[in-house]
DNA sequence: CGACAAATTGAGCCGGATCAAACTGAGTGG
DNA sequence: CCACTCAGTTTGATCCGGCTCAATTTGTCG
């Protein structure tokens, strides 16, 4: 049952689970799946039949333009559960692909689903979690829409460190990110050559190191203050109990 | 009860309601509101105790950039829920504003959780709303990211036409649309006075009418072409049955 | 060693921003 | 009825951030 301990994890932060709450995250069945690096997970147009939750690794959504570029819409990291919403919509509408090496736990939709319908919390808590996903693409719109490469950039290079830190998977603004310059050239709506002078100009100022797959932020106050970055949106909670 | 009838309409699209739960909704208490265009209905930090339907006019939800500038994240039609959001974040993170004029049914938190916890299926078919929300946004940062500002502004007047007509809130590529170019401007990510000039390169291409408040796509097929509009991200239901 | 993906550099260009001014139309008040 | 105001629209001119194209370098892996 590897899915257990991510979710318990990942819902203990939004409430106290009852023990038969608990109980019934122990029991989900779940089954453990590697991935490589840019393994398709989902095709624009599928139907899944299951989800997953990210265990380890960066898994991205993305949509394939009309003109053969490439929008990332987001990034998950371990504890993420990219595909939830197949529970409801049936169809996906966009491509799903594991950014580096991954671990996911596959939950059938329907064992998902009795666990929603038997446990009312527990559905709405995921439900919150969508919610959340939905503030960041919100907080996505502003940034591609509005914000200067440079800014653009340290922005989102400020979300995924306080994901991951959030969750245990960076410590001392230092995280492996797994991500190739096209990949941030994606998932910013820039060109790889721009996304190349941008990030010289912030490795120039000190703010960052990316290369590799590793990112280290050693002026995290300069670059949350470039990037105007302000976490409220990523609704993180408070962790109010860090462990199970 | 003016939010029985706009509830019972979209969610009867999505399933077949139950006696009880067409009961639960008819008798879900409601406040009608009628407002004046631009008025600001919740603030960014807001923690609304309310969520409310939007019966008639156009909502969106926006944020106020660092530099004084604004982005509109998504806009809003008859019978959407632009702030369901806040019966489980709490803390809204934007600012949720009156387009033009406005009537909104509003619902206590409380009375809608209560409708939740008592009717599932209710419940599931809100979460769904939810996420097709979150798909819009999706669809948003493509558009934003990596289209012209001619086949962004084309895009953008396809998803409004398409949603309006699936409320009955459009005719014959003929809706009703307060926006000013600023509006667009801010919802576009691009200036006020190229929204103009790209304004007027649609209208000489003959693909829409705008202005006062009322818009026209004479004709859909090319500028649907332009825009590359494929609506399936709205994940519209296919009116299962129109009438209740 | 060769092969290939990723990163880097340089040069030139263009879409859209900016700035500034004029125009339009719907109030609004004298 | 006209003068005034104010928001929204339109036009013109100029500028620049970021794109494109193309070549080179680096790093990694077989």
């Amino acid at each position: 049952m590897p899915a257990t301990h991510a979710l318990v994890e990942k819902l203990s932060c939004l409430f106290d689970l009852a023990p038969e709450e608990s109980a019934a995250l122990h029991a989900l069945p779940s089954r453990l799946v590697r991935l490589a690096g840019d393994e398709e997970i989902h095709r624009a147009g599928d139907c899944p039949t299951s989800c997953f939750v990210v265990l380890d690794g960066l898994v991205c959504s993305s949509k394939w333009i009309e003109d053969g570029k490439r929008q990332i819409m987001s990034f998950y990291v371990a504890g993420d559960l990219p595909d939830i919403r197949t529970l409801h919509l049936g169809v996906i509408d966009c491509d799903v692909t594991a950014v580096g090496p991954c671990q996911l736990a596959v939950i059938e939709h329907g064992d998902l689903q009795a666990l929603c319908d038997a446990h009312p919390r527990i559905a709405s808590a995921l439900w919150r979690c969508t919610l959340v996903v939905g503030s960041v693409y919100r907080e996505w719109i502003v940034n591609i829409g509005h914000r200067s490469a440079l800014v653009r950039l340290a922005h989102l290079m400020c979300e995924l460190m306080t994901r991951l830190e959030a969750v245990g998977h960076a410590r001392d603004r230092i995280c492996n990110l797994p991500l190739t310059q096209i990949h941030l050239s994606q998932a910013t709506g820039l060109s790889a050559v721009h996304v190349n002078r941008s990030l010289q100009e912030l490795r120039k100022r000190g703010l960052i190191t990316f290369g590799g797959g590793r990112l280290t932020i050693p002026d995290w106050d300069g670059l949350t203050r470039l990037a105007y970055f302000r976490p409220d949106y990523l609704y993180l909670p408070q962790a109010r109990r860090r462990a199970a």
